[in-house]
DNA sequence: TAGATTGTTAATCGATTAACAATC
DNA sequence: TAGATTGTTAATCGATTAACAATC
């Protein structure tokens, strides 16, 4: 069933490439050739060239690439050709911050329902959508065609609220909870842990600084 | 002035060891062999057991590790063990949201100042912290010893303020803003670009539906 | 002591870079 | 055609895993 496989590490590299085609073509840049690319953005020609081969060979010898041809082609292996429609689990300050994101429809995620088990905070709104009590949260996957749920709830309910995802429609994940979660395969979690972050800025700070015996 | 320089990858499995560590120390669990972690982490114990020795040896043959003094240790490296003063730039959704997040504080980051360049957001408060006018961010940051910037503004504007911090003695910037910055070395940026990760997920959910065929 | 488990060296695997023939 | 630049193979580099001697 697997195609070829294209490893994490080129994928992770994508939605670069994708903001900085976005932005030449933005600025009325037809063409470019892996080597103009690299010196825009840091990396080598080289993996340039076998990053976007791996999909199949979008450019032309002698000529470079095609701006738009390159953007809209990576845009289409990430998805965003199509709509996805999404839930956020979670109104507290984070989830509500994300809710008015409004940059994710632009890319094609319509945030169509948010949950919170909070008393206090169902009925309140965000933007157009009103939060809704956990109890409602699998009829509504259901109804409204939900594929993506974004999880800004507590680490302590996150795992369990995950285990109720994973018996709805819902295929993806976007964890923002700092628990790892443990989903049957086909579910695809994609953890944005916030703390893990902030020390791995906190480790390079602290070593710079006493590399560079600091006071 | 470089010592061994530890890569990045290994830096970037530090926050998770110390969180699983974290979690055994409060559930009473003394020590740990790299076998046990191993089954709790879904990593091979080979794998940890290097990891820790790019630091030195912190366990014990026919033991293993003694959880309690390994969680100091790790916490040690990441930085935790010394305060760190922040400050938040952009009074937004997503500034306000990590303003809120008092987590933060438990690890030694302590949240100083908020600015933005918004007047209406200027005398907002989020918890003790009053927003502040972009023009008092160079004396603030010297006079209140703040050592890392949080970037939660629009990318517009991101590039400029960083070159601006490189003037001041903040060594690290944690960037939410959806660009790269170009600061000079010796500072320290962690990007965190939620787009990116929404896209990479969205890449997974679509390659997963068409590689099993889905409606 | 015998058993367990680390620290560390060696082997493997995968990802990045270099090189160049193919070709526009 | 000559020049440019890709696509792709080969070489290198780095990270992960396996193996095992050291040692608690």
């Amino acid at each position: 069933m697997e195609e070829k496989e294209i490893s994490q590490a080129v994928i992770g590299r994508l939605p670069r490439y994708f903001r900085y085609l976005g932005e030449l073509k933005d600025s009325g840049i037809e063409r470019i050739s892996s080597q103009d690319l690299s010196g825009l953005m840091k990396v080598t020609a080289s993996q340039i060239r076998q990053d976007f081969n791996n999909f199949g060979g979008f450019g032309q010898q002698g000529y470079g690439y095609n701006v738009e041809y390159l953007y809209s082609e990576i845009g289409k292996i990430l998805g965003l050709d199509r709509l996805h429609y999404y839930i956020i689990i979670g109104a507290g300050n984070l989830g509500r911050a994300l809710g008015n994101y409004t940059n994710f429809e632009r890319r094609g995620f319509l945030l169509k329902g948010m949950f919170d088990q909070d008393p206090e905070k169902i009925g309140q709104k965000v933007r157009e959508i009103q939060v809704r009590p956990m109890e409602e949260l699998e009829d509504f996957i259901d109804a409204n065609n939900i594929d993506i749920a974004v999880l800004t709830i507590p680490k302590a309910g996150a795992v369990e609220i995950a285990e109720r995802l994973a018996g709805t429609q819902v295929r993806a994940i976007w964890n923002f909870a700092h628990v790892d979660l443990n989903v049957p395969e086909g579910i695809q979690v994609e953890n944005v842990h916030l703390s893990d972050s902030l020390m791995k800025l906190s480790y390079n700070l602290n070593r710079y600084m006493q590399e560079h015996q600091k006071a």
